[in-house]
DNA sequence: GCCCTCTTGTTCGAT
DNA sequence: ACAAGAGGGC
């Protein structure tokens, strides 16, 4: 094969290697996915080996289509048999086919964090607990990360029997996962957990994907969790042709249960393992590496490695101080235009941050300047209660058991069925065990409830089992445009003629046409397909293609993503490293991964940005340069100080940019010019320690503190604390 | 049942 | 800073 021309020997060895399990430890930009789509291409072309015959899990759904096409276009061949995808759609995959065997229906939901939350409020309620005292999120989490290592209910009720906090949490997950199975639902970490339950009480299912899977490759395995291991292990049992790829100094999904010692006893768990180690470089420039083998270093609980580049020394990095968020932004926004004055196009650059409320002020600076940008995470187009509502609907129609989808429409838009109706209904559904559907179907025998309420259920009944009956013989984009029209939905908006339901409507549409493209591209596919589909979208896959756009994410998000330009932003201690991991080592470390996986990201040119004061639930307080930067030698960083300002007209109140590296504005700087308000009010005239003589042009209160604006003679108009701004009155 | 005001949590990261 | 939820008054 040609294409093995292209290889280093470390990555042809892992491309020709025949039976057996594989371990690649590909370190970051070693060309994995390339060995990857090489790998299984060979297999498919040189070995003979039928594409169905292969199963591939990848990151994201984007990365699966990714690599598809590229191994369909190595081969010129068919790879739609090709088994690609995410654990979750791949475990759906099955489930969708023999859920049946372990007692749920193949129509199940599948619960988002929000139906969780419902769910556990329910729980919660129903147990009479106290919601102070057992949170929402927090019980979830514990919930979760019982479900990741696959602990059942009874397991830890028994062994926390002793502390009444733990032996409650323990039922209230018992709870929350019986209700899950009366609705027919199941949650994110269902859909792998009950893939391994299904393996192992149906010899025959199991059997069956044992024989199917002749050659299974896992992606980014450093952030598999435990219940993901077990779902391998029990794929391989046959074959044991398990080809694993990963690196442990890119483990940054420990919070949600990714189990790194998955990937440090492999070798152990399989017997005659073959390791590879990737560690050449193709992707950053050496200055770019360097940063990065320099941070990652500081980690005690890790392999000594260190990638090398044979790509050139490249620019320094350049770390920047700006005055605040909104300095920080018009920083990178003025950075972005001259690097597309020097050539650059703006898909290859990319703003990363380490929390997702970072990207406001980036996303106004970049509009202000008309750049355009693509926000990774920040669309929530599905989570808009109109999409959610519609998407309720669906739900219940393929699953008339989903009492959270019933609740949320039965009275959307309103019918009449208020919430004293429902809270009999829903008794009696529990009652007699049943769902809350069933029991409307037989509304007119149940006494207590008002004919009038009586006959709006019947009403919706009639046209719920309508709908039902068309959901099985329409195609699912008219199927759905048929659903919001039956059910009164445009019609309810179209009446409010605000703007704000106009904006639904236009999204409403927008949803019908998600699922034309559905139809487009599956055309075989089923209603369930289309609404489990859109439910494992990932932020990265939900994302729109807007041409010629800088993209902005999180760190995280960017994992697997490489750009030519790189912004890290918000590089402060507290911030990145965030606050709570300063507590623990291992979080730390964890952070360090994090920044590791960051700076890997860049290509030819990384800038790293820090503030001195940020503003975090509308309190601002100062900022100490992340840790992580002090990591880096002196000689890798571009020290050349800047001195710009530009003056925006169109905004009156942030135009004024500064860039200087200044020292000034620590508390203990100013403490012996402090002013005390009550002297000051517009029209004051005051002195700055550095940019002279001005004017107070506004005041506001500010907690205990109050923000002035003031008007200087020389650098124009700067918002500044009162209590920390070096000024001093002139009489 | 609905509207208003006040309080509270949120934002660490995500399938 | 801002949204969602609680609680009170109509």
């Amino acid at each position: 094969m040609d294409y093995l021309k292209g290889l280093n020997e470390r990555q042809r060895e892992a491309v020709l290697h025949g039976e057996g399990p594989l371990l690649i430890l590909a370190g970051a930009g070693s060309g994995k996915t390339r060995v990857l789509t090489y790998r299984i291409a060979h297999l498919i072309e040189e070995r003979g080996i039928f594409p169905g015959n292969i199963l591939a899990i990848t990151f994201t759904n984007k990365a699966a289509n990714e690599m598809k096409e590229r191994i369909g276009r190595l081969l010129d061949g068919d790879v739609d048999n090709l088994w690609m995808g995410t654990f979750h759609s791949v475990c759906v995959r099955i489930l969708r086919r023999d859920i049946d065997k372990i007692g749920y229906e193949r129509g199940f939901s599948i619960y988002d964090r929000d139906d969780q939350v419902t769910l556990i409020k329910e729980c919660i309620n129903e147990m009479n607990l106290d919601r102070d005292y057992y949170r929402e999120s927090s019980v979830l989490g514990t919930i979760s990360h019982l479900k990741d290592k696959l602990i059942a209910p009874d397991t830890y009720i028994n062994e926390n029997y002793s502390n009444l906090y733990a032996r409650n949490l323990g039922k209230l997950y018992a709870l929350y996962q019986k209700k899950l199975k009366q609705y027919n639902a199941l949650d994110f970490d269902d859909l792998i957990i009950k893939t391994v339950e299904l393996f192992r009480s149906a010899p025959e299912v199991i059997d069956y994907y044992q024989r199917k899977f002749q050659y299974i490759f896992v992606d980014e395995f450093q952030d598999t969790n435990k219940s993901q291991y077990e779902l391998i292990r029990a794929l391989t049992g046959k074959y044991k042709n398990i080809c694993v790829v990963g690196d442990p100094d890119q483990s940054i999904y420990g919070w949600r249960g990714a189990d790194i010692t998955n990937i440090l006893n492999f070798e152990k768990d399989f017997k005659d393992t073959t390791t590879i180690l990737l560690e050449q470089n193709y992707r950053s420039t050496k200055n770019i590496l360097n940063v990065a083998n320099h941070i990652i270093k500081n980690n005690m609980e890790r392999k000594d490695k260190e990638l090398w580049t044979d790509n050139e020394e490249g620019n320094q990095v350049i770390v920047e101080k700006l005055l605040d968020d909104k300095v920080e932004a018009e920083f990178v926004a003025n950075k972005i235009e001259e690097l597309v004055d020097e050539g650059y196009s703006l898909n290859d650059m990319a703003i990363l941050y380490r929390t997702n409320a970072q990207s406001r002020s980036f996303e106004d600076a970049l509009r202000r300047r008309n750049i355009n940008y693509k926000l990774v995470g920040g669309v929530k187009f599905y989570d808009r209660k109109e999409i959610k509502d519609i998407v309720a609907y669906l739900r219940l129609i393929q699953n008339p058991s989903d009492d959270i989808s019933l609740k949320r429409i039965i009275n959307v838009p309103r019918r009449g069925i208020g919430k004293s109706t429902l809270e009999k209904i829903e008794k009696m559904a529990q009652e007699k065990d049943e769902s809350m559907y069933s029991v409307l179907m037989e509304i007119s025998h149940i006494k207590g409830i008002s004919t009038r309420a009586k006959n709006s259920i019947s009403a919706f009944v009639e046209m719920m089992s309508n709908l039902m009956a068309m959901s099985e013989i329409m195609s699912i984009d008219d199927f759905i445009n048929h659903v919001v029209h039956k059910i009164g939905y445009m019609e309810e908006l179209e009446k409010e003629g605000t703007i704000e339901a106009q904006s639904r409507l236009e999204n409403i549409k927008e949803f019908i046409s998600v699922a034309v493209d559905f139809v487009v591209d599956n055309p075989e596919g089923s209603l369930e397909d289309f609404l489990s589909s859109i439910s494992l979208l990932s932020d990265v896959d939900k994302t729109e293609d807007i041409e010629n756009s800088v993209t902005m994410l999180t760190v995280h998000s960017a994992k697997g993503l490489e750009f030519p330009v790189v912004f890290l932003v918000g590089m402060e201690e507290g911030l990145f490293p965030i606050a709570r991991a300063l507590e623990k080592d291992s979080d730390l470390e964890e952070e360090r991964r994090l920044c590791y996986v960051a700076v890997t990201r860049a290509e030819e040119l990384l800038y790293i940005t820090y503030t001195q004061m940020r503003t975090i639930y509308g309190r601002t307080s100062y900022s100490q340069p992340s840790r992580f930067i002090e990591e880096i030698p002196e000689e890798l960083i571009d020290s050349s100080t800047v001195h710009r300002r530009k003056v925006d007209l169109r905004s009156p109140f942030i135009n004024v940019v500064d860039y200087t590296r200044d020292e000034g504005l620590k508390p203990k700087d100013t403490a012996s010019t402090k002013v005390d308000g009550g002297d000051m009010d517009v029209g004051t005239k005051v002195s700055h320690k550095k940019w002279g003589q001005g004017t107070v042009v506004q005041m506001k209160d500010k907690g205990n503190d109050k923000e002035i604006v003031i008007a200087f003679d020389t650098v124009g108009l700067k918002r500044l604390l009162l209590s920390l701004a070096p000024i001093e009155i002139i009489k």
